[in-house]
DNA sequence: CACTTGACCTGTCCGC
DNA sequence: TGCGGACAGGTCAAGT
């Protein structure tokens, strides 16, 4: 499900709501997506502060008062949601929060954190394929995923000229599989991959090695311009997203092909098609979005 | 090494 | 209304 600018929304909110709360209670079913031992949990978790909280690519860090941190991927349908009762009955009935209090914990729910003040942190994902990990803070850097893991695209040190040479090592697969490698870069998944590319009139089934520099430089700044938009609006939700209050991400009403197939190309009035391209269903203006052979 | 495909899960939607 | 199959925003492992 969420992808960079999803997860960067649930962190904006996480940051706003649970910095300061303290560890009352942790309650989980779920061993697979949860595999700590338990005193892990008694000893590092339980009564301790949250410090901070942090993205790198779609991963989220909680940081804790202990130097451990709870390391969470969303992948799919993995929501973070934030519920304090008090704001039920702070603002009664009708609070934008007011619906979530009777709907969480629910048969999705796979860890529950309960805060000192009453309040609760819910660890959602129908699909199962999220996961949360307690490790020490210092650890992090090390683990796989973030070994590979390729820059930020929003970061003020990642240029058009690395994003190119970086690329190019996937110069013999087509264009969308390289966007959606996380080593090349962090954080595009296939909602901004279609956005992006149909920005840069590439085809996504083009090889990279046929895209020129030109294009891709053009497509760098594609990619942030529709992340950075898609962060304003909250991410996107299209089926499950929801930020930290439980509430939905309006990217979507601003996207130009994604989830827009029989409707016109916003820039020539083509109808948009939805397609497959490495796996996934890709959708396409097929007159702006040609390959080059 | 580079690249593609299938597996991991549950839920929903679409055609018969 | 029921049932089978395809599909859903991400990443790995295993295959070529």
């Amino acid at each position: 499900m969420p992808e960079l600018p999803e997860v960067e929304t649930v962190r904006r909110g996480l940051e706003r709501l649970i910095i300061n709360k303290i560890v009352k209670a942790e309650q989980h079913d779920w061993p697979k997506g949860f595999p700590n031992a338990e005193n892990d949990v008694a000893v590092f978790l339980k009564g301790a502060t949250i410090t901070d909280v942090r993205r790198r690519a779609k991963v989220l860090m909680i940081d804790l008062s202990t130097d451990y941190s709870l390391v969470v991927h969303l992948k799919m349908t993995g929501q973070l949601v934030y519920v304090n009762p008090k704001d039920h009955e702070r603002f009664g009935a009708g609070h934008p929060n007011d619906s979530l209090i009777n709907q969480l914990p629910d048969k999705s729910t796979r860890v529950t954190l309960s805060f000192t003040d009453g309040s609760a942190l819910y660890f959602n994902d129908q699909r199962k394929f999220g996961w949360m990990r307690l490790m020490p803070t210092i650890e992090i850097p090390n683990i796989d995923f973030m070994q590979k893991v390729g820059p930020e695209p929003l970061s003020d040190e990642f240029t058009p000229q690395e994003f190119i040479q970086r690329i190019g090592r996937r110069k013999n697969s087509v264009i969308k599989a390289a966007l959606l490698d996380q080593t090349v870069l962090a954080g595009i998944g296939n909602i901004y991959a279609d956005e992006s590319l149909w920005g840069a009139k590439i085809h996504p089934s083009t090889l990279v090695k046929n895209v020129s520099d030109t294009k891709l430089a053009t497509l760098f700044h594609e990619i942030q311009y529709v992340l950075a938009l898609s962060i304003e609006k909250g991410g996107s939700t299209d089926r499950n997203y929801v930020n930290a209050e439980g509430k939905r991400g309006s990217y979507i009403d601003f996207a130009r092909v994604f989830r827009r197939e029989g409707q016109p190309c916003p820039r020539c009035g083509t109808i948009i098609i939805k397609t497959r391209v490495a796996g996934r269903g890709t959708h396409i203006c097929e007159k702006c979005q040609k390959v080059v052979e």
